[in-house]
DNA sequence: GAGTAGATCCTCT
DNA sequence: GAGGATCTACTCA
């Protein structure tokens, strides 16, 4: 059985028991009628404005992040790098700026589809393994920043597949040194022993 | 196997 | 004009 999470999924105020919940579940694209999917494995949890590893931090609004200040169920992608998209869900509710970064899939669907977008020959653990590849992997671009996870182009569903808490991990998140204490947080939860989650721990 | 540098472009100051 | 929620390839051991 599987259902599509629905609004009041991401609207509700913690967003790191959030993050936590959707280690297990499967996101989904479905662009022009090509499907590709796959269960998360890794997030890491952005708590807002007190958050200083956040785009939001200390209140700062931009027409850039913008999107973060709506509603929970949105999608937040933000070029990094020049090179790397990466793809966030938005939670909470209007004016609180919270959102989880998907780090890592464990690829379900469309895997041949997500070889020809990352031209890999075959699948290897790298497919879908940190943010940029996932982003990759599934077509995740910045012009699909502001779509609605309630749409049927993009969403996550629940198949009743769900992590235990022996085999979920936490940890301080990864590439925000620059954050301070901020960066000690341990807002990354992940599956142990997956292949597909980055490890490098800090 | 581990460590480091380069790629590359949008966004904010 | 600087820097970033990263990844890959290449060097050296």
């Amino acid at each position: 059985m599987v259902k599509k999470l629905e609004a009041d999924f991401y609207e509700r105020k913690d967003v790191v028991k959030i993050a936590k919940e959707l280690l297990g579940k499967i996101l989904v694209t479905n662009w022009k009628g090509i499907t590709t999917s796959g269960r998360i494995v890794e997030s890491e949890a952005y708590a807002g404005i007190i958050d200083k590893a956040s785009h939001a931090s200390g209140g700062r609004r931009t027409n850039r992040n913008e999107i973060m200040y709506g509603e929970g169920g949105f999608v937040y992608v933000y070029l990094c790098y020049g090179i790397h998209h990466l793809f966030n869900v938005v939670t909470n509710s209007k004016e609180i700026p919270h959102a989880i970064l998907i780090r890592a899939l464990d690829p379900i669907d469309g895997i041949g589809q997500m070889l020809l977008r990352t031209r890999k020959k075959k699948l290897d653990h790298s497919l879908t393994r940190g943010p940029g590849n996932v982003s990759k992997a599934l077509g995740i671009l910045t012009k699909h920043s502001g779509l609605s996870l309630l749409s049927d182009l993009i969403f996550i569903c629940d198949d009743g597949g769900s992590y235990s808490k022996k085999e979920i991990a936490a940890s301080p998140r990864i590439g925000v040194d620059y954050a301070g204490k901020d960066a000690l947080l341990p807002y990354r939860f992940y599956v142990k022993g997956n292949p597909f989650v980055s490890g490098k721990p800090r």
